[in-house]
DNA sequence: AACATCTTTACAAAATCTTTATACAACACG
DNA sequence: CGTGTTGTATAAAGATTTTGTAAAGATGTT
């Protein structure tokens, strides 16, 4: 149905070319970065769900660009590196890697790594699926199925319907939701929210003008039921 | 904060050894075991933070060991192993283990891993509560609950109550309770406060006309309880 | 091109906030 | 005791903000 994504950044386009080939055939949606900057920009804009990050670019050093990641983004984040230094693996890890790989890497060891890192970033305690009433929400297939029956939701929908289903019962802010599903550089279009919320609504409530699901906090966000 | 809890499971003495002392050496309380059978016990009668597991053991299979842990021990599992053998590495994160690492290993790099491993699970929310015979606030998730059934408030209703709460017991003047909800400009507008006073008795308290909760201070202010 | 999806605009509907009006209680004072 | 004053409570009308929805335009994908 819909697809996990994950953003390389790496100076070296025969790298990138060979973690796309590779990435893509196992069914994720790949989005590529040569520089530390143009990555910063692209996950703003539209947060991916890993991100494969060379330590050694030529415009920034890759520390930098990894805590500055971290300032907003806080799934996983691994570690490509031709250095096989333990300081460099130290420092990445302490300021929030979530894995660290030293090239040349084997791809299926990194495709392991990959797993294990969105596994662990969809769920909070492992679970690979939750069900809300008749709602039941696959995290590994990432599909959403309403009365045993799969509904038909776009990237977006899925994404937003994953983080409500992810903190059940918690008041979300407009801001919160913006940023973890467009980007840190959204955080104040609310228009949108209140389109796809209502999109949602459609998809998942037996009465969309009576939402049992999706409860609005109204002057904050939404929370989830 | 107390210390994390490391379980070493690991056939041999000399490395058990040597992983202890650098764990504790690190502010670690380690806990070991020479068998899978053992290290599964240990653990399922006090679990640790985090197991460090060995995936070469006498007895049992590491493998099956992490599977069986897995079944229901959801914290970080990080494998060490003298086999650097892709199909082992993978199949063991595929198995849920956190990382993998093989023997022999850079201390400060484990270290650094099981900082990391520590880290993203203590992630998990600690949630803040504060309960008031029947009425039940929850900070983190923005909610309130009246006998387990939660409550339909608005945005400044619900900042009204919380700065009723975290001020227990004690009178907070008008200005006082003007000023923080609604700004400074506003100190005088003590109407407001008495409207909202109201509709917030009519949703806490049981009979509004005899307040139990929020007892009003004639000429001061209010007082929360 | 055909299609699905995302973004933007416009407007109606709903919720919330602000203001006004009125009633009641406590109290002091002649 | 009656009267005026002060402070509080409540309802309800009006104003404003926020939200929901449809639909058109833009963008990207197959």
């Amino acid at each position: 149905m819909s697809k996990a994504e994950i953003l390389i950044i790496d100076d070296e386009p025969q790298i990138r070319k060979l973690l796309a080939i590779n990435l893509e055939s196992n069914g994720y949606k790949v989005l590529q970065a040569s520089t530390g900057k143009e990555g910063i920009i692209l996950s703003a804009s539209h947060p991916p769900d890993l991100i494969l990050l060379d330590i050694g670019l030529p415009d920034k050093n890759g520390h930098e660009v990894l805590k500055e990641l971290r300032s907003w983004y806080n799934k996983a984040i691994i570690i490509l590196s031709v250095q096989d230094n333990e300081t460099d693996i130290i420092s990445s890890l302490d300021n929030g890697a979530t894995d660290y790989l030293t090239k040349p890497f084997r791809i299926g060891e990194l495709l392991a790594r990959i797993r294990a890192a969105i596994r662990r970033n969809n769920t909070d305690e492992n679970k690979t699926t939750a069900t809300f009433s008749d709602l039941k929400i696959d995290f590994t297939a990432r599909t959403v199925s309403k009365s045993n029956t799969v509904l038909k939701l776009t990237s977006t929908e899925y994404n937003l319907l994953s983080l409500f289903a992810r903190n059940e019962g918690r008041v979300l802010t407009h801001q919160f939701i913006l940023k973890e599903i467009w980007g840190i550089a959204y955080q104040t279009e609310t228009q949108y929210l209140r389109v796809f919320v209502g999109t949602l609504r459609k998809k998942i409530e037996d009465n969309p003008n009576q939402s049992k699901h999706i409860i609005t906090a109204s002057g904050v966000g939404y929370r989830f039921i």
